[in-house]
Order: C-alpha cells, then structure tokens, then sequence
DNA sequence: AGATTTATCTGACAAATGTCAGTCATTATT
DNA sequence: AATAATGACTGACATTTGTCAGATAAATCT
C-alpha cells in the first residue's frame, strides 16, 4: 500500500527511533557518547586506531582527542603499530574491559527487551534483521582465513550441504561428512578456507586443497542467500585464486553438479574452461583454470 | 551460529552506521541536526508541538529553541492551539516547504542508493523492513477512523480476503466484494470503520455496520501477520465497542467461520457468547456481546 | 475560588561535537 | 636521496546539544 521508498523510510524512522533511545542508554556511564562508541570498538588484542576512526567517521583530531580522555580513565592504552609506526594501536586496559562489559551489558539488556516485544515472533524478526544488516554491511564484508573446524566454517559447510540436498536429488549422505574427514589438507601451508565474514556473521565461504604437482582444487563455494546479488561468490574465488597463486600453484580444478547454474556461470566469467572428467557422481560439471 | 542477542546487536551496528550517514547527509543545508529533524516533522496542515518532542525526546527549552530558529528562518509558523490555548501548533510557511521538500528529496535518494545496492532482493529486504518496522514501532500504533473508500481500508479488506481464503476451502469469490458494495453503511453516523495505524502505515482494522433498532455487528477484523502477538486485535475490538457504545448501540453480534481459531478465541476472551445463527455460509460461528 | 498541573518559553550554563590549520614522525614514491 | 603522502596529535575556535531553574499562561482539579 506504501511505495518502496515510503517503506524503507518507515523503517528508517523506526531504527532511528530505537538507536537514539540505546544511544541515550549508553549515556549513564559518565561518559560521552562519542568515548563510549570508541570504547566499545576497542578489544582486549588491541584495535587500529584507523579503523575505529573509520567506522565511526571520526575526524582525527577528535578521536585523538577521544583516545586521550579513554586513556586519562585508565581504559585503554595506546601504542604504535610495530608494522608501520605511524599507526597506532589501541588496546583495553583491565579496568577498560570492564567498562566494556558494562556496555556490552546495557546493549544487552536493550536487546532482550526488543526480543521480548518480538513475542511469537522473535525467529522471524532476528531472520529480518540477519538480512537487512548483511546488505547494510554488504560493504564492509571482508575475507578472512580460518581453520575448517571452528565452528564458523562447519556452520558454513552445513548451510552449503543444505542448499546440495536441496539443489541434487538422491545426492548420498557421506557425500556431506562434517566436520571434514580431510580438514588437513584445507590447512596452510598445502590448502587454504576462506570466510566471508559480516561483521562477525560468516556469509560465505570456500576453500583450496592441493591435487597433484602444481594442481590444486576449488571446493566447497558458498554465499549465505541473505548475501547474494553483492558479488560476494566473485570475491571469494579471486581471493582464493590469489592464495593459490602465492602458494605456487599453476593449475586449479574443480567439480560441481549442473544443477548449480550460477555457480558455473560464474566459474565461466571467471575464466574457467571445461576439461575431462575426474571424479564423479554427483559431480557432472569439471572446469579448470591456468593461473 | 551467532546467539540471537549477538544477530541482534549486529542489526544494531548495521543499522546506527546507516542512520549516521543519514544523519549526516541532512547536515548539507546549513542547519543542525536537531533543527532539521524538527523540521521534516512539521507538516503544512500544522503539527501538535508537544507530539514533535515527544517523538524526538527532546527537553522542551532546546525544543523551544529549535522552533524560534526556524521561525527567524522563515520556515515554520507557530501559533496557539485553539483547543487547548497552553499547547502550540508548528506550521510550515510556503519556504518551509521547499525546504522540507529538500530534505524528503535527500532522504530519498538515500533509500534509493539502498534499495539499488539490495539488487535482486528488493522485495525480501523492503518485507523484512516493514516487519521490523511493525515491531519497534508497536508502541506508537495507533487506531484511527477511515472511510471504507480508501485504499488503506482497501488494501486492508484485500489482504483480509487473502486470509479468509486460505483459511476455508470453497469460499465463493461474491462472498469478498471490493470495493464494499454497502460501504454507506460503515461511515458514521451508523457506522465505522477503524483502521490501526503503524507511522502511516495500515496494519489492521475492523468495522461496524447497522442491525436493527439497538444492535450492530462487527465485521471484519484483521490485523496484518507482521504485528501479531501485540494486542492489536484486542486494541482494535475494545476502540469498536467503545464507539458502539457512543453510538448508543446496546448489543452487537459478529458471525465468524470455526477455522479462525485466534478470533473466537478473542471474542470468547472479551465477553463473547454463542449465540443463534443468524448469516449463512461461510459462517459456522455466531456470537453477541451485551454492551 | 483557589490550588495544582500542564505546556511552553527564557536565560544561563556546562559539555560535547565539528572543523581547521599546522606540526611531527614515518612510510611510500620518484 | 629528495619529495610526497600518510597517520596521528595539538591548539584554537565556533556550534550544537543537554540540563536547570524559574516565569507565564491556560487548563484542570478540589
């Protein structure tokens, strides 16, 4: 009944709404709101300065300015960055961690609150909300390694096998084995398994083993459906064609199943050619790459 | 993989980064934030002060304030309201307008670049919005009088029909005419009909139309999927009685079919009884309250 | 009728935020 | 090796925001 954009103001309206009253929350600690955002961004291992400075939009005069008044507290220390000392380096102090928990407490309070309002409906309005923040965040999406046994991986290769039962039909179960029974080989320094990580939500993943020689294998490329359309698949496999290219690998291969047509027009955009068989059912589609 | 809290708490990270940015696109026509807010909430027809505050939780000194500098710009007129000589009423001048046709524009170009950045998914995430919309906003959901004309009590109708044919088999389409082909007989002074109100944005309603001599009868009472589980129905049935009261109707009857469990649950919570059939299929159920 | 409450306005501050220009040390580029 | 670019810091401001304690007028209660 409304237009689209009538909708998608609505909505603004009302995360404005409830942003302004958690903000307003986080006010009773005594600090400035400005202090406690940069506070909160800071981590027990430490935090680029940039970064924070980024992410809040921040003019540098004013986070150092911030910084300073966090380390007056005694909350945070800051260092240089050994990499590049021109960087600098944040870092909680134990009485910052608990500062910082004592956010973490407020926001989580707020939280339960809206989860309670939720009622019956709390599984479809956190499914609303993973969507909307992976395409709010779609921009700040970033590629990271991990091993294939956390469980961030194995919640990726779960959602994977799914969309292939899904997708194949009569596909057999110990085609899906989890955790993998090979995780090694997806280990540096051989194989790589790369994430894609959604502030924290893992999106998507892939990941590399080696064949014979200088020939390695794609495996297992999976983008969360909330994910899709951003050109996440893409990113994944050249960053995965890149670790495969620094790790001295010359050939790369792949299976894959008919079925999954975007997924091989992308392997074809992407430079891949067929080539012959090499293993099989449910495997019907082979592709290789010279790198 | 995330607990529902943390899914939570990255909704909120998503979303207090896009509403920053949007904040700060309305910084570029040389007035704070604060004044532009307050602007964009008076409309040409005039706003209730007190309910601009309310919503923005400002203090009613920087409220004041807020007002004035507008009122020096040339943008906004305020005067005392004639109901309530303490309250004043903000209208915007011919160059209030303009400016706020400027700040509308901003604001939708930003929900463009957004709904353009969701590509293929539009409709999913613009369906997620709206459910989100419809919960934080719950609190301020209000329940208004309509004609039965209108496309929101159209729309409201449409999407009630849509419900009642899922729910009974076999339902003839005559028994869902659109318009209301006795739509007279729900405006006042006989009748009503209500419609609950989420920011604009229709998501239940209910009506009442003449029996004979002191009785009338509720018909069709829907609450959209998205705000289920608030109250809404009861909300909705307790604003109808209240005007049957006003009215000086003394008893209203409803019939209803036995597969809307929730309904007659309703009814029966609210003081319904059973009573002699009175309509024809679909109808299996038959009820009155003594008013 | 008098007391109380409500909505708004005003003045006076304190604090927070936004913005600039300039310094310094370090790294990247040519 | 010289030059340019980068990241952080500092000082100096102007604005904006948040908060209080009255003042005023109108409405409501007793």
């Amino acid at each position: 009944m409304l237009s689209d954009i009538a909708r998608l103001r609505r909505f603004n309206r009302a995360v404005t709404r409830e942003v302004g009253a958690l903000d307003h929350s986080y006010l009773g600690r005594g600090r400035p709101l400005g202090a406690a955002r940069v506070l909160q961004l800071v981590t027990e291992v430490g935090t680029d300065v940039a970064r924070i400075r980024d992410w809040l939009a921040l003019d540098s005069g004013l986070m150092s300015r911030l910084l300073r008044s966090l380390e007056e507290e005694g909350l945070v220390i800051t260092a240089t960055d050994p990499v590049d000392r021109r960087r600098r380096i944040a870092r909680l102090t134990p009485a910052g961690a608990a500062e910082n928990a004592a956010y973490r407490d407020i926001g989580h309070a707020a939280a339960e609150a809206t989860l309670a309002r939720a009622g019956g409906q709390t599984a479809a309005l956190l499914q609303a909300m993973d969507l909307i923040a992976t395409q709010l965040l779609h921009d700040v999406t970033e590629i990271a390694e991990a091993d294939p046994d956390t469980p961030e991986a194995l919640g990726c290769l779960a959602a994977y096998y799914g969309l292939l039962v899904e997708a194949i039909p009569d596909l057999p179960a110990d085609k899906l084995p989890l955790p993998l029974p090979d995780a090694a080989a997806y280990r540096p320094p051989q194989g790589v398994f790369l994430l894609a990580l959604s502030d924290g939500m893992p999106v998507g993943c892939v990941s590399l083993r080696p064949l014979e020689g200088v020939e390695a294998e794609v495996k297992r490329l999976w983008v969360h459906p909330d994910a899709r359309g951003q050109g996440l698949a893409r990113r994944l496999m050249a960053a995965l064609e890149a670790r495969a290219r620094a790790m001295g690998y010359q050939r790369l291969k792949l299976d894959s199943n008919s079925a999954l047509t975007d997924a091989i027009t992308l392997y074809r955009r992407m430079g891949w050619a067929d080539c012959a068989p090499y293993t099989s059912f449910p495997a019907d589609v082979w592709m290789t790459k010279p790198l």
